[in-house]
Order: structure tokens, then C-alpha cells, then sequence
DNA sequence: ATATTATAGATACATATAATCCATAATAGG
DNA sequence: CCTATTATGGATTATATGTATCTATAATAT
């Protein structure tokens, strides 16, 4: 029930790059203002480029830029980039007949949940993230 | 972000339990009915011992019982006796200095999304996920 | 006294997550 | 056309977490 720390280096890369939303930004800026590991940061981007997040350049002044606005882009979409379709929970019997069939009483209490979170999910865009908050450049891209 | 399946079992056998709030259930019992791993069981057991949500007897005739009526017990309770703590993340940066300082993004967000589990897991009982479900003892029983 | 039950902690196993590595393809600029 | 730079793709490894098992002990009803 917890967020992955891939979810967060998405995130944080989107608010970083939803920050200067016309700058064509490379990987190892992104990797080293944000201290995400490079190479995994690489198989992060790959994803937000599949799911229509991000646009790609390769070569010299290469490097991703966000494809929409980032009022644009849900906290749901990047969830589903990276983690898949949203459950919070998979029928632990799934291969076998569940002992519960359809009389399970859990399930109805779960998706409520899931309900709950997913139009929180939703509702939030990668422009509420950063609106709020400021950034101080110089300090995350020194060292 | 997923609901494990350690509180699975535990939620498994309290709604057991509830349907029969009044005998002393003992540990091979609930194992057999509700699937669950003997051994695996019995570290579960403890802890809702621990947090008061169970009593338990030891000896012949001995076993499990609910402490307190099913609508008493939420599902928070639970969730914290299996999982800890409710948190839905943990700094990423936790032991050197977050690299947001108190000027993060995400942590809102976050937030936000917990307040609102957290008010579906504190308002749902034991009772809510029984009271609509029909259990066959028979056909849980037998097997 | 004995059989039955829970308790306790150690250990092992499995799976998922996170990270690394290497080879390849694309392209801007000289 | 060549070279340096950047992303892509897949394989592999490492680490952490979750799940399960095992063995010994303590309590107690009969």
C-alpha cells in the first residue's frame, strides 16, 4: 500500500520537467538535479514515451520534453505508466476457484477504496504539484 | 500500492470470526476454512492478539476469540496491527537531507490520498463486510 | 500425566523492486 | 562522411520485502 520509489522518480521528473515545459531536457540533467539513478531513470523515460507522456529525441541536443501541457497530465496516467492498470488488489485465489466465489466480502470494500483514490488520481494533474511550490534551480543542479 | 496478502488472511479470518462471534475458534480450524498457511497464521494470530482484537486461550479447548463485536473493529485497526503504521510513502531520502527540503512537490498529494483512505478504513468494520454476504459454512468446511 | 493448543523466534524461500551493464540506433554538427 | 552525443532495448544482477516453514517452549483442560 505504498508508493514505489520508481513512482516517485517519475513524478519527480515530471514536476521537474513541467517546470520549464518548453526546455528539451537530456537524461542526465534530469538524473542529476532529481538524484535518480541514470540508467534507471533511462527505462523510466521509455515508459512516459510509450504512454504518450513525453516526446524523444535522440542524438546530440537530444533529450524528452513533456507532450502536453502539464495541467494536462493526470497523477492517474503517470500511476498507469509505471505501475500498470490501478488495483489494489488481486484476487489471491486467482488461478484456482476463490473459496469465496461471488459472495466475497472484502471486495466490495476494496474497490470503494480503490474508487476513492482513483478520482484522487485523477482529479490531480502534474500542474498541481508544482503550483504550489517553488524551485530553486541553482540549488538541485550545483553539486 | 496494493493491499498484501498477509492482511488478506487477517481480514479473512476476523470476518470468519464475526459470523461466529461468540465460540472459541481455534487456529486449525480458521487454517482449513479459510486457506490460510497454519504456521503463517499463527504469526498473524499474535498480532491481533497483541493490539487487542483478538483474545486467545491457550490449552485444549483453546483458540481465538473476537475481544470486542464486530462493528467495534475497523478496518484500520487491522491494517495497523498487520502493517504498522498507515503511510502510503516514506521520504525517499529519509536518512541523508531530502533534496526538497519542506518544498516538495508530491508530499501534499500524498497526503491528500492518505487522509481519504484513512477515513474509509477508520468508517468500515467488520460488521460492513459481513453483513451483506452470506457465507456457506458447509462448503468452506468440508473441501 | 498427557494431549492439545497457542507462543516465540529463527530460518528459508519466493517474488518484486531497484539498479546496473552493454550493445545498438538515431542525429546534429563539423 | 565522420564523430560525438543522445536515446533505445534487452539482459543481468542485486537488494529488499513478503511469504512460508520449522523447531522448541509454555499453558491448560481432562
Amino acid at each position: 500500500m505504498q508508493v514505489s520509489r520508481t513512482l516517485d522518480y517519475a513524478v519527480r521528473s515530471l514536476t521537474f520537467m513541467g517546470r520549464r515545459p518548453v526546455d528539451m531536457l537530456n537524461m542526465k540533467e534530469i538524473s542529476d538535479s532529481q538524484h535518480i539513478p541514470l540508467n534507471y531513470l533511462a527505462k523510466i523515460m521509455r515508459r512516459l514515451v510509450e504512454r504518450g507522456i513525453l516526446k524523444s529525441m535522440v542524438g546530440p541536443e537530444g533529450g524528452y520534453i513533456l507532450r502536453r501541457q502539464p495541467q494536462e497530465i493526470s497523477l492517474k496516467e503517470v500511476y498507469e505508466a509505471i505501475e500498470g492498470e490501478f488495483r489494489i488488489i488481486d484476487c489471491m485465489d486467482k488461478d484456482k476457484i476463490c473459496i469465496f466465489h461471488d459472495q466475497c466480502p472484502q471486495l466490495p470494500v476494496w474497490d470503494k477504496l480503490r474508487v476513492a483514490m482513483l478520482h484522487i488520481l485523477e482529479s490531480t494533474s502534474i500542474y498541481d504539484m508544482i503550483k504550489n511550490t517553488e524551485y530553486d534551480m541553482i540549488k538541485n543542479t550545483e553539486q
